[in-house]
DNA sequence: TGTGCCTGTCGATATCGTCCACGGGCCCAC
DNA sequence: GTGGGCCCGTGGACGATATCGACAGGCACA
C-alpha cells in the first residue's frame, strides 16, 4: 500500500470504469503493472468491488431518513441486524454508542411506504424507534483514496 | 424507465464492470441494446457513475461517526454545507428535519483525528454539536435497483 | 396506406483486458 | 564480492470487448 495504490484507488473511486490503458498514463506505469497491482488490491479486500452510482429519485425513492432503534427489552438477545437485513429499504445498519443501539439509513418513496416500514421495524427487530427525515441532502458518498497529513 | 432497464441497472449496481456482452446475456438482450440502453441511463441520470467500493479500514479510516449539528446562531444565513466541504472527512452532508439542522457522516482514524475535526466543524460552521460513535457496521450501502411492491 | 419514431439486430473495426516471458533492482547468505 | 531468490515493472501477442453505423420490424397517428 504505497502512493501508487493510493493513486491508483483514487482514480478508481473517481472512475471506476477507466480502462487500465488510461490508468497507466494517469500516474506513470505500464498497462500490466496497473492491472498487476489493481489485482492484489482486490485480492487484500482493499477494493471491494465495482458499482454503478444510482440516483435514488430516478428510482422513486424521494425520502430518505434516519432511524435509531433501541431494543424493548434490553435483556433480550442482540439480532437486530439480522432481523433487519430482510428489509430492502434498509440501505445502512450501524451500532453506535449512545442512547440508542443503531443507526438505519432508510430509503423509501412516500411518507406512507416510511410508515408502514417502521411498523415492520417495530414489530420485526422488537424495538422503538426514532426517525429524522432528511430533506435534502447537500452531498453524499464522497470519498477519499488517500489519508491527509 | 420500463422492467429491463431496472434489471440493467440492478446488475450494475451489483458489479460495475460487468461486460455489455455478458449484460446482454443476462438479460436476453444484444450487446448493442444494452449498451444503448446503458448510454440513455446515463444521460438521464439515472445512472450517475461507476466507482470502486474501498474498505475505509484498509486505507486507516477505522473510526465512523454521525454528528448532528445546529446553528449556534439560528438567524445566521444557513451555508453550513459549503463550510464544510472543504472538510474531506465528511463523507455525506444530509439537511434534516428535526432538533438539529444537519446530520454528517464522518470517518477518521483516531479519536484523536474526531476531536480536532470536532473542532474544526464547530469553528467552521459556527455550529454546535453532538456526536454519535459507530462501534460496527452490520451492513453498509446496500443497493436495490427496484422498487418493491 | 404511408410516415416517422423508437428500439432492436447485425457486422466491422479499433481498443482493451489478459496472459506470458523477459529483465533489472534489492536483500541476504556465504 | 558474488551468486541466488524474490519482487516488480516492461513489452508483446492473443482473444475478447466497446463502439459505431447501417438496416429491419413494430407501433401510433394522420
Amino acid at each position: 500500500m504505497d502512493d501508487i495504490d493510493r493513486h491508483i484507488v483514487t482514480a478508481l473511486v473517481a472512475d471506476g470504469r477507466m480502462s487500465y490503458t488510461d490508468l497507466g498514463k494517469l500516474i506513470g506505469l505500464s498497462t500490466s503493472a496497473v492491472h498487476q497491482r489493481v489485482q492484489k488490491l482486490e485480492e487484500r479486500g482493499v477494493l471491494r468491488g465495482f458499482r454503478a452510482v444510482v440516483d435514488p429519485e430516478a428510482l422513486g425513492l424521494s425520502l430518505t431518513a434516519f432511524i435509531s432503534v433501541k431494543p424493548i427489552d434490553p435483556a433480550a438477545p442482540d439480532d437486530v441486524p439480522d432481523r433487519l437485513k430482510g428489509l430492502v429499504e434498509v440501505e445502512d445498519c450501524y451500532s453506535v454508542a449512545g442512547d440508542e443501539n443503531y443507526i438505519l439509513k432508510v430509503r423509501v418513496g412516500t411518507p406512507g411506504e416510511l410508515e408502514s416500514l417502521l411498523a415492520r421495524i417495530r414489530t420485526d427487530a422488537e424495538v422503538s424507534t426514532r426517525t429524522t427525515v432528511v430533506l435534502s441532502t447537500p452531498f453524499e458518498a464522497r470519498m477519499r483514496g488517500t489519508t491527509p497529513a
